[in-house]
DNA sequence: TATGAATGAGACTTCATTCAT
DNA sequence: TATGAATGAAGTCTCATTCAT
């Protein structure tokens, strides 16, 4: 699937791209803010740096803002995991370091994150399929990995669980961002990845009774 | 925290209490399939079957009506939820029907649970702490549920790793609804149980290594 | 000119009377907050001691009850203004007297005059000529007092200075009322009554130049 | 005290300025034909020449159009008495030449007087001081020229007078506007200018009785 | 290529008035 | 006679988008 078309009356494609990442910087803090919603083209012109006018020579709708907003971070997101998993030698410790790095990423990404999970529903039909996919994309790395652990003979999963685990992970990830209030009250991000990395692999155990 | 006060001209509060139901299930459906800011108030007067007029008799303005509609599906969940719970013995046996029912609550009212999760943040600073407040004790009801648990001696938890487990917990039924689109096409509800149960409480096995 | 009728569902003319006081009381206090536009009738209704319901049982029209108060204002002073002017013997000195009591009455309904007098012009072409007429005749009465003193050969002063000088008379009495803020910040209303009669009598006069 | 500034999203001052005056013309005449509650801010825009959406770029609310009215009437009847005064001698005969032009610039601007004088009162509590001072100022000046015949030793009043005289003198100009159904009946400007200004000087001259 | 003034559909909200009880 | 819930026309204002310069 290629990338979504979005329109530019400029055909300078250097310039194109110069001016949508001043777009997406200006409007990533807007949003964050107030939400798309409640965010003008105004302001987003005013805060990327250039007219209203010249923005609409760079895009078709309002729209197109978020979706290039959302399509860069999760281009982000999805690249410097991929630099994570990319180590990974298919053992249970590069997995779990493959965890440790997702969670660091989405930690120095949260306000990216935060606002694309929040405002992706606000795609429209047809640009939705266009992010949903790299989602799935992530989550599918995600399978791989411990899909290698698998061949590796390190881990012994049936498929769906493995599935399961995936999402899990991919989750476990985003929730550090959008429960922020609630988590980041209690553990530093160090925490976080050694708990739920601990929780993942060994559960809830058992009280030991004594005899 | 006393519930926040919704402005109404309308004095008779069985009346009030009976139009507030009929505006929040026809804003839910509209929420759902067009989400609260392209949602107008004339649909959501339409939808909950009487006039733009009388629907400003028991509301102030139009973000009361997503925080009826909050507030009403947390609510019910919550009660659900306590239903569910109250059964508990303080085994873990008990703990896992608890997630189970849980589970099948949000299953049961995927689209509420799909809507406050995507619409609260649209709430203003006024109304989302009341909303907050409530997902903060359904949490806390895990907890003590696990804490239980451990008093009766069918668990050794340190404190941190419980209120983790109870944010996994919460956050894997919300998961249901939010992921519905790929969870759904390969697990049943049932299949969802099991899964997250057994991983819950086994974590990732390691191989058994043939010698 | 007969009076306007004002429609009325209810026969009991003695309740109509009544509930008409009541409503007149309470909106002039409402017309001087906040003037006759951004007053509501459920205000006005509020105000008399009825419902909104109970308020149309009274009047047609919101603008009925503008014409209610313009009018009853309107009497009272005319009342008074008679009260005064029936004193009146033909001489300078009566007229002087008559002025006084006309001021006087002016400062003891100010609020009332200051809503007339800036509402009149809300009412309706069809309803202002009743209220302007009572105007037109509070004139003549002074018109009339001074002709009375030109009969009795006090004075001598041509047919259109008589009117000239009941024209001023009367706005300088509602000048005492619109024109509050300077006017009763330097005077006290025997002061103006004092230096209006003066300059009425005297005029201006040239200093007397030393040879 | 500067001038309350109205909000504009134009840049550009000179457009500014020539967009407002359009406005302030179109509103002027339908201020004149149903008071400012009647008027709507779509027929503003319309007799301005522009659509709603231009209207609202050049102010911020509806009242803003009030203010921009009064403020412009203001400043025009106040321009012209200033160059009337300015020819002012220090004598009686310039005083009433004084009085004599302000009388025919309120008789040219009938409509505009008219208008402010009925409409200042729904000016918000913010914007009334500003207008409200330059009726300060106007009285002002009929004061400083009344001084100067005194000091000129033409005249001979003490303060309390002049100030009198000089709020007479005021009123009786926008007398002229606002009683016109009565007075425009009976005199001409030119009557009214000499009959008010005998009147001013001489007073009500007793009869000279016969012996 | 950049600008920003102009546009008008449409959003939210108010409030005079009616009418069943 | 009194009540107050229901109505919907109409008002103010916003904002995405266009287009002449």
């Amino acid at each position: 699937m290629k990338k979504r078309e979005v329109q530019a009356s400029v055909k300078d494609e250097r310039l194109v791209k110069k001016r949508r990442d001043q777009m997406i910087k200006g409007a990533v803090s807007l949003f964050i803010e107030k939400g798309f919603h409640r965010t003008t083209t105004r302001e987003i012109a005013k805060a990327s740096g250039f007219s209203i006018g010249t923005l609409y020579e760079y895009i078709g709708t309002k729209e197109d803002v978020l979706y290039l907003v959302c399509d860069s971070i999760y281009d982000k997101v999805r690249e410097r995991l991929q630099k994570g998993l990319d180590k990974n030698q298919g053992t249970i410790l590069s997995l779990k370091q493959g965890i440790a790095d997702y969670f660091k990423v989405v930690d120095g990404m949260q306000d990216e994150v935060l606002v694309m999970y929040q405002e992706v529903k606000s795609l429209s039909k047809d640009a939705l399929p266009y992010v949903l996919k790299k989602e799935i994309e992530m989550v599918a790395m995600f399978e791989h990995v411990i899909q290698f652990c698998i061949e590796n003979g390190e881990l012994d999963l049936p498929e769906d669980k493995v599935k399961m685990i995936a999402h899990n992970i991919f989750v476990q990830g985003q929730m550090w961002a959008f429960r922020r209030w609630s988590l980041q009250k209690m553990y530093t991000i160090d925490d976080y990845i050694n708990l739920q990395t601990d929780l993942l692999f060994q559960g809830i155990q058992p009280a030991v009774k004594a005899e």
